[in-house]
DNA sequence: GTTTTCATGTAACCCGTTACATGATTCA
DNA sequence: TGAATCATGTAACGGGTTACATGAAAAC
């Protein structure tokens, strides 16, 4: 899960590991996916070994899956903090955040944490696959409410006040989610059930005349070279 | 968790592990807190050690701290079933139990599950600690929603549509859950807000007439150092 | 000049899961 | 007779967390 968030964060521009875990801090904080440094580094770690992401110190050479550059070791770097580790996502990288946005079944679907961070980086992957995570998702969240409402059918009276408060508060959770699901997927088979949601237009980009809502990702994962370069100083955002 | 869970379920009737699991489910499922038998049975055999149950094959006798009973090894037993191992919580397990739900601070009011696993088993502790778990929530929620707002606030212009729905999305579920929490204390304090809400009065026993809304646990959880010692068939709450 | 923030990392632990192994009993 | 359910358990693994260790630069 960590190692998809970092993929997809480090899909938009190279990072090092502190403000990475900002990001996702304020990225995924909302669905209370926070992820500390004790497994933040470690995973950086094991995605360079594999390969995933190369890391470069921002004054020196680049690191890839050998050891870190032999050359100066402990120079004063860029910007004059301590020495930071840009990590840069590789072509293998992305190709791997492209398989485990795709290999999303339905197993992946159980976890509220998980699907959070799939959704969070939806404008990376492609329509039909949004697609699919979310009709995933809410066949799961769909079954769960049907259980509850089965539990609270069958056997409401062997539970005191607050199991039954429980189950209602569980089960009007699970209601509201699949209402929510209901529009995320309607609204990205192009036909908005409401234009008065809150939510309805948001997702479409003001620009697209036509019906198509989205169309995030601007780069179809070419897995060659990246067509993503940026220089510094300012992130073009969708 | 699992064993507070265990206790909870353990201080209504004596049960053997398979339909500890059956209830679990059905009591947390709501909430996403199942558990499997990977887990179960392990931590059964640990509580069965620390003496906070007690295991008895109900054809046979009692094994406590020690070993399974030497005698007969495998009798057909009551039920003709295979042998089923029923467990019984100890006055032991019963403190264990009172320290778990009165022992709760701030940072478990972090873990949305373990803070349903205490709402589950709410009418076995004292109205006192069912206030300080609730606020203790509340409060932990709406730092989150305060977070999210500052996160929208400051840095909506670097979030694509998804990542900005998400947050939407997390801001609504966060003020959602403080206006329950808000009920949920009202009624625990004695003043319903509003009457006409879903929920409103079923906290309250139809049979009360007065203030207080409920009045759970009839056993009291005789410990030493406790000044919160009750008699048997009714907790004086306040 | 001390505290805060930036920055990276390791080691130990926690609490669960999946997969596997076993076997009796009931039901179709 | 074979599948489903009841019933108990172990082993290996997983994916995180907390606590610890270190140190430089910025802010006050």
């Amino acid at each position: 899960m960590l190692e998809l968030a970092i993929l997809g964060l480090l899909h938009e521009s190279p990072m090092h590991g502190y403000e990475l875990r900002k990001r996702l801090l304020a990225l995924l904080g909302a669905i209370r996916a926070a992820f500390s440094y004790g497994s933040l580094y470690p995973t950086l770690k094991r995605m360079r070994q594999r390969g995933l992401i190369v890391e470069e110190t921002p004054g020196g050479g680049v690191a890839e899956k050998g050891a870190t550059v032999k050359g100066a070791p402990e120079k004063p770097l860029l910007t004059g903090r301590r020495a930071r580790k840009v990590y840069r996502l590789t072509p293998e990288g992305k190709e791997h955040f492209a398989q485990l946005m795709a290999g999303a079944d339905s197993a992946h679907a159980a976890d509220e944490a998980l699907f959070g961070v799939h959704f969070a980086f939806f404008s990376r992957t492609d329509p039909a696959t949004r697609l699919r995570i979310l009709e995933a998702r809410r066949r799961r969240v769909e079954e769960r409410r049907e259980r509850i409402r089965e539990a609270l059918a069958r056997t409401a009276e062997r539970l005191d006040a607050y199991g039954l408060e429980l189950q209602r508060h569980g089960l009007e959770t699970a209601e509201r989610e699949v209402r929510w699901l209901n529009e995320l997927i309607a609204s990205e088979e192009g036909r908005s059930p409401r234009q008065h949601t809150d939510f309805g237009d948001p997702l479409a980009e003001p620009g697209r005349p036509d019906a198509a809502p989205i169309q995030g990702t601007p780069d179809p994962a070419p897995s060659a070279g990246d067509p993503n370069k940026q220089g510094k100083g300012g992130m073009r955002d969708g």
